[in-house]
This record gives C-alpha cells, sequence and structure tokens, in this order.
DNA sequence: TGACGTTAGTACGATATCGAACTATAGTAG
DNA sequence: CTACTATAGTTCGATATCGTACTAACGTCA
C-alpha cells in the first residue's frame, strides 16, 4: 500500500468530524432553545421512512448506541412530538409514531432551516454533493457491515 | 432552486454524521481505556501541523468550542501526553507542546489503527477518497467561513 | 412445555460537551 | 497614562452520550 494512503483516510475523518461539527451547530442554532440536531434528525428520519419504527431500528439508522436512542427518543416525548406505543408484534418492543405537533415541528424546522440552506445551495453547487453522495454511503455501508472487525 | 435540492444537503449531513459515529467507533475501540477520539486527534494535529499551537488555535482546527478543548486538553495533560506553557507572545495564553510520551501515544495508536485501516483501504477505494476530498474541504472551508449568517 | 440463549428496552453512573459568566491580559483611542 | 473594548482561557452548571448491568419477552430445541 502507498503511504500516501493511509493519511488519506485520516484526512478524511477529519473533515468528516469537521463539517459534522459545522453542520450541527448550524441546525441548532435555528432550533428552539433545547432541541438538538438529534431530535431534528429523529423526526425527519421518522418522516422520510415512515413512522412506526422501533427505536432500536431507528438507533441502528444513525449508528448510535440504543441507550443513546431512549434519551433522544424520551426528549421527544415529553415535549409531545412522539408517541411510542406497543409494537403489537413483539411484547419487548415498541413503535414511535410521530404527533402531528411532531410533523408540524419538523416542518417549521425545515423552513427555518430552508433560508440556511438555499444559501448554501446558492453558493455551493448542488451537483458537488450529488457527486460525492455516493461514494459516502458507499462508505457508510462499508464501514457498518465490517464494524466488528 | 430545484426542489430535490434541499433534502440533497440533509442526506449529505445524515451521511456524514452516520460515518463519524462508525469512525469514531472504530476508533475508539483500538484506544486504551479512556482515550476518546479528541484526544488522538489533537495529538495528531499537533504532529502535522507542528505543536506550540494555543488552546483557541486547536479549538478553531476542529470547529468545537473552546470550553471543549480546555477539557480535552486537560485530559491529555493528566496523562502526560502534552504540556501547556505559557505564551511568550501573549500573556493570556498558552502553547500545547507534545512530550515524548504524547508522541509515543500517538504512534501506537496510529499503528493500532494501521490493521483496521489497511483493511479498509484495500476494500475501499483509496482512489475515491481522493476524489471526494476536495469537496468535502471545499464545503468545510464554505461552511467555516459563512458560520455565523 | 420447559430450559436456555438472544434480543428490546431501560436504569444508572461516569464523563464528554457546551453555553454563560468570569478573570486576566491585550489592544486602542483619547 | 487612562478608559474602554476585545480576546484567551477557565470555572461552573446543565445535560447529552455511552458502557454496564438489568428485566422482560422471544425463539428454539428437545
Amino acid at each position: 500500500m502507498d503511504k500516501q494512503t493511509l493519511p488519506l483516510y485520516f484526512e478524511l475523518f477529519t473533515e468528516i468530524g469537521i463539517i459534522q461539527q459545522l453542520s450541527r451547530a448550524l441546525l441548532e442554532a435555528r432550533l428552539p432553545q433545547g432541541f438538538l440536531q438529534s431530535h431534528f434528525s429523529v423526526l425527519n428520519h421518522l418522516i422520510r421512512v415512515q413512522d412506526g419504527r422501533t427505536p432500536l431500528e431507528i438507533a441502528r439508522a444513525f449508528q448510535v448506541p440504543k441507550t443513546t436512542m431512549t434519551h433522544t427518543l424520551s426528549g421527544l416525548e415529553k415535549h409531545g412530538l412522539i408517541e411510542m406505543r406497543p409494537n403489537p408484534k413483539d411484547g419487548r418492543s415498541k413503535c414511535v409514531w410521530l404527533t402531528d405537533q411532531g410533523r408540524e415541528f419538523r416542518q417549521e424546522s425545515i423552513e427555518k432551516l430552508g433560508l440556511a440552506m438555499t444559501d448554501l445551495a446558492e453558493h455551493f453547487d448542488p451537483d458537488k454533493i450529488s457527486q460525492i453522495l455516493p461514494t459516502l454511503k458507499e462508505l457508510r455501508i462499508y464501514l457498518d457491515e465490517n464494524r466488528d472487525k
């Protein structure tokens, strides 16, 4: 393997870490006090993939420990943005449903973010994003599948 | 703006968040007990850009709040991996220097990571990484420069 | 159907993260 | 030199994150 290869991956993960920080800050500055990226992300995820998912499914989708997801979901539930109901197919499990309030909250958040995102889209060519997304997805899938090696 | 554009950015940030989680877990599973990605990243950064940096410079490099960096650095100092000395050019400030132990720790960490990274490099084409890195850097720079808008 | 390993979710404790407020030093304008 | 403002770093409190250990339900195999 080329000597330049290893630093390449370190550099990649460094850049990704920084972008994560920046996008998190960008998002949270536009959410109401007390709401975090994790809350928004979960709501958004439930819209995209349909609600009724189990906490574990959601935790896996974001690759966070299930205890972290328990905490995030309890915050959303406390604010009335989701409802947890028993899973009819599995007595150990629950299903997470969006409330109307949750849908509204997500919609409003998106609109607030829209301003920032539109600005981003105007100054940073969306085609470039389209070009890198497949590789990022592929990488995410590879890392996920080989997590325990 | 095309209706597909906004979701594109959300998707990007979602993927980046997941990859961040996965790479963090990958790294921390290979560090000694009690050491985190943040510790390794700072050591690695000081090697790359030369040590003697101020805490604030380091915080900016990773885009984390300075209070977070204070905490991370105090952990590294407690373990004898860095030394904080007064900044001769500014009485308010300090400079962060790697100790021999810190350099060793970083070297050993890299070697332990080498196995996992080599595996990654063999199964995930480094050329693809090279292709997306410039865009990621550009995005990072844009987000950084427009942070407060 | 009962024993056993597995899985979903939670409780708990440790600690990482971060915003707000504070201290000390710099820089600057008069 | 004397305000005044800005900046570097820390302290402190709130809370997010996560690993460990636990409970309850599941699935399977005999």
